[in-house]
DNA sequence: TTAATTTGTTAGTCATGGCTAACTTTTTTA
DNA sequence: TAAAAAAGTTAGCCATGACTAACAAATTAA
């Protein structure tokens, strides 16, 4: 009865596409998503990926046309934000309590997120004390499946002078995120813009007394909150 | 570099019957394991265990030859202990941490078992101060892969009067679990023979001032320790 | 010791989810 | 607006790991 609701009997690789899909419409916010868009971002042929979707929609998860934008259902966005409750809260259990760094929690997570257990996750929750966020920052989806983008705001959109509280990074790429450990900023560290330099577009920064130069693509990634 | 010991590059099913092969060899006994035994053990059919009996065989992990019994090498059981390490870890985390029943762990475990990191399992022990024993009693192999097993004393095995104690319950039924559980028997609960009845195998037991009958089936699942 | 039964093997099929190559539709741009 | 490029689709192939049906070998029982 009650175990129904607990399995929806998608294989690894349905849930797989059913996350990127909702990743791209709706964290990267793109107004279209295409199938090789989607491809791309899988790491799979175009051809996979139209053969998934197929099948995607006709167990009522996607909806397109033929040569048409992909988009989601509810019931198929309802399973992606579930994926990604899992994703976030195993996330933080590695780095709260296993003594995972922010750079090596995401391939672990990407294989529990499969786990298939709605009293496994829930209590998982509990025992943190249904955290907010996880060690990137990201907010954690609830046990209704209530799901809520931070504003992304780049530390490469702001001005000489101001000053910033860093909220997330993305989480995308192990190579960046080890090299924000590195040079030491945590969540919540205060970042002053001390100079944005024309040519290159990098910018000098300051955090806890220390001065870095940062490239553009580095602040692209680095979310904050504007504070001065 | 470090990285090649932590992947062994099993698929699921290849671990799966790594596992259950070691369990029919080691944990159950049985001086011969054959190939129909394995597939009734793990509900597939004769053909399909043969087809990846010829796999592992291929990969150096099985031993057996044509129309013998099947037997596992080093790595082969090195593997199959892993598994069960990472098998009874995950169960006691979900009983101890996250308020799993006895009955309620094993289908999460026989998941959880498959997550690839070194690491995570290792944290994980750590995390929980490197338990002895599984919440069913069973030894926990180390991060070594060093196994042992209990001597397996069955409470059908006693007599009138002896006195023993609960070290372990068979979890393969999830039924005989909730009845365990549902009469007030726990791990290390002290046990007295009341009476053995000819008749029907049947015996009388006291516990915690709880007078029960059980039947013979029920006491060849229950593991104890001789006391009196 | 031969016949019956059990056990093991092989051949061929199916679904899943990848792939490439070839083709069609849509979009872009010259 | 027509040609080029990009995006989407289809057909057909492959590996994995199930399956059934048919057959062979080994074991057990008469």
């Amino acid at each position: 009865m009650t175990n129904k609701l607990n399995s929806n009997n998608l294989t690894k690789s349905e849930e797989d596409y059913l996350k990127a899909l909702f990743q791209l419409l709706v964290e990267d916010n793109s107004a279209k998503v295409g199938n090789n868009q989607l491809a791309d971002y899988l790491n799979v042929s175009p051809a996979s990926t139209n053969n998934m979707i197929k099948k995607l929609k006709s167990k009522g998860y996607v909806v397109s046309e033929k040569y048409g934008k992909l988009d989601l259902t509810e019931a198929g966005k309802s399973i992606a934000v579930r994926l990604i409750r899992k994703h976030r809260l195993w996330e933080t259990f590695l780095c709260n309590y296993l003594n995972f760094t922010w750079d090596e929690v995401h391939d672990v997570a990407e294989q529990l997120e499969h786990i298939k257990s709605r009293k496994l996750i829930d209590e998982l929750d509990r025992f943190m004390d249904f955290p907010k966020k996880d060690p990137h920052g990201e907010l954690i989806p609830n046990a209704n499946g209530e799901y809520s983008i931070l504003p992304k705001v780049t530390l490469s959109s702001l001005s000489e002078g101001d000053v910033c509280k860093l909220m997330a990074v993305n989480d995308g790429s192990v190579n960046f995120l080890k090299y924000v450990s590195a040079i030491g900023l945590v969540l919540s560290s205060e970042i002053k813009i001390l100079e944005v330099r024309e040519f290159d577009n990098s910018i000098r920064i300051q955090f806890n007394d220390t001065v870095e130069t940062v490239t553009r693509k580095f602040a692209d990634n680095v979310f904050v909150k504007k504070v001065v």
